[in-house]
DNA sequence: CCCCCCCC
């Protein structure tokens, strides 16, 4: 302790940031972190004329020479290295984050961080208004020349392909192709945080996890698609059954492990993405992962679902179209359902969705996935483009089939003009159609009838005016009857109106009511009963209708039946409409 | 040390 390292003249390290730690009478003193590639390192400088050196050039990401230094051991049993004399080598505008090969420091065991890799550094990003509590104006500058310093070298960097647990000293130089959220877990064996990330290089990924204290210390610095070097951390047999990725191991962080940015980014790939046309997305097998990229051309409301778990989940579907014409509907979950904004119809791109069979075929974003928002890619440049010129007036189809789109599918949408003009119905089948319209008026004469009681008979009963109904069909008398509902109700929409017939179901979604209701009503109520009715007019629904030819009495005219009522979905509508405008203006 | 990828 306490031996002078005078003449270790050799050492080369980068100045990560600079903290005036004392003031006021005589030299100040600075203390520096440095960094070695690995760990940080606290100096100070003591001589009066390093003061001003410090103040002159001494600035985050400069490259210095320590020329005179002691150790000392601090009252924890840290060694700190003083600086006693020092040369500032290059300055950090002209490292420009860059730093050279530095030749290795040794120091004989005496610095055992110093010791682990010495060859790598890695300096933050230079922020000198930051960081610099001096007054130091970097234009005044004039280094001495730079000694050999060559470009990065990447020799002692470790393939991450080539990680196992049976070699500890190791650094990999990778890119951050996924990170998650901080979650919690409680279980019997206790509780904590961690979050976790994938990192990819040239030879392979792997995925790397994070708890607790190191949650702490590195959530925040770990950034999606930014290179970094990691170093001392653990190496375990990766669990597959939860694990996609291509690595039989995984990585823990432990409160040694070392992650630094890196600048250099030369032969870490980006985090690439192999994009399926939607199109194509049909003769994927179900769960096979898949990177997709579309606009955004609509999206649900989110909203809250119970899994069969009974937890709650935010969730959120979006549509996303391509240039094939053909929409997916993938769903979000959690805070990126929360988060998801979809005004303006953003190019979504997906790395890494599940496909699922629901509805024919959908992608799920999974916690592995990797979510982006008009992303910086020629792929969505592209997409936005064609969205904007054409895609969005396309008639587009969907592979994924929900209960809306389906029913949408199949609908047939007719104005009342269409069906008369088109002769719906006067062949011998009977036709379906589906319109928006208008009730423009409900006869209440006749609206209800007695019908028998039992469960499956709706058949009219006779009263019999002796306190029993009988039901022909079934061949009884009963003591009671069921009301039900046959309504002549009058649709009207821009074009025409036409008679239609509503049975029970679709005449207690019309009037607001049921059978049984308004029965009592009519029979106690006249004012309440004829109010129902008065309501029930110039309200605009789809109804989805059977026409057919119905012969009576040698007379032959077309019937309308109503078979569903629906509320009118006008987003959709909307949408339907300038179809409609597109496809007769082209 | 987590391991959740869900709902219709």
């Amino acid at each position: 302790a306490g031996e002078i390292l005078i003449g270790i003249l050799a050492c080369l390290c980068v100045c990560q940031n600079i903290r005036q730690i004392t003031s006021g009478t005589g030299p100040a003193r600075f203390r520096l972190m440095m960094s070695d590639g690995q760990h940080y390192w606290s100096s100070f400088l003591l001589a009066t004329h390093l003061n001003h050196l410090a103040e002159e050039k001494l600035l985050p990401n400069c490259v210095c020479k320590l020329k005179k230094t002691t150790t000392n051991t601090l009252s924890d049993g840290r060694h700190v290295v003083v600086v006693i004399d020092m040369d500032i080598l290059q300055s950090a505008e002209e490292t420009g984050g860059k730093i050279g090969n530095p030749t290795p420091f040794n120091t004989d065991g005496m610095f055992s961080p110093m010791k682990a890799s010495p060859s790598k550094f890695s300096p933050m990003k230079a922020s000198p208004s930051k960081f610099s509590p001096m007054k130091a104006s970097p234009s005044k500058f004039s280094p001495k020349a730079s000694p050999g310093s060559s470009p990065g070298s990447s020799a002692q960097v470790n393939p991450i392909a080539g990680l196992n647990p049976y070699q500890s000293k190791w650094t990999i130089r990778v890119r951050v192709a996924n990170k998650s959220n901080v979650r919690t877990w409680s279980n019997s064996k206790g509780e904590g945080k961690l979050f976790s990330f994938e990192v990819v290089d040239k030879s392979g990924e792997i995925k790397i996890t994070a708890f607790n204290k190191e949650v702490d210390k590195f959530f925040s610095l770990v950034e999606q698609g930014k290179v970094y070097y990691i170093s001392k951390a653990t190496l375990k047999p990766a669990n597959k059954q939860y694990s996609t990725l291509k690595n039989d191991y995984e990585i823990t962080l432990h409160a040694n492990s070392s992650i630094i940015p890196c600048d250099d980014t030369q032969d870490v790939p980006t985090v690439h993405c192999d994009f399926v046309p939607i199109s194509e997305l049909e003769n994927k097998d179900n769960d096979s992962i898949i990177d997709v990229i579309g606009v955004c051309k609509s999206a649900e409301d989110v909203s809250r679902i119970t899994t069969k778990t009974s937890r709650e989940v935010s969730k959120r579907a979006v549509n996303l179209i391509d240039t094939t014409g053909k929409v997916v509907t993938v769903t979000l979950w959690g805070e990126e359902a929360e988060k998801f904004d979809s005004s303006g119809q953003p190019v979504v791109a997906i790395k890494g969705a599940r496909v699922s069979d629901f509805g024919g075929k959908s992608l799920s974003v999974l916690f592995s996935s990797t979510v982006m928002v008009n992303p910086d890619i020629p792929e969505a440049f592209r997409l936005r483009a064609w969205y904007d010129q054409r895609g969005f007036k396309l008639n587009s189809q969907s592979l994924t089939e929900t209960r809306s789109v389906s029913s949408n599918a199949r609908m047939n949408w007719k104005t009342l003009s269409d069906v008369k003009n088109e002769h719906m119905g006067q062949g011998e089948k009977a036709e379906y159609f589906s319109c928006v319209a208008t009730v423009l008026y409900i006869r209440k004469e006749n609206c209800l009838y007695q019908a028998c009681p039992s469960a499956d008979c709706n058949k009219k009963v006779i009263d019999q005016q002796n306190g029993l109904y009988r039901c022909e069909k079934c061949n009884r008398e009963f003591h009671n009857f069921k009301y039900r509902l046959l309504l002549s109700a009058n649709l009207a929409d821009h074009g025409d109106n036409q008679w239609v017939t509503c049975f029970q179901d679709t005449a207690e979604i019309l009037l607001g009511h049921s059978a049984d209701t308004l029965g009592e009503l009519r029979d106690t109520d006249e004012t309440a009963f004829d109010e129902v009715f008065h309501k029930a007019n110039f309200k605009t629904h789809i109804f989805k209708n059977r026409v057919k030819l119905e012969t009576y009495n040698d007379e032959s005219r077309v019937k309308v039946t109503v078979m569903e009522v629906q509320p009118v979905d006008h987003r959709e509508y909307s949408r339907r409409l300038l179809s409609n405008i597109w496809k007769m203006a082209s």
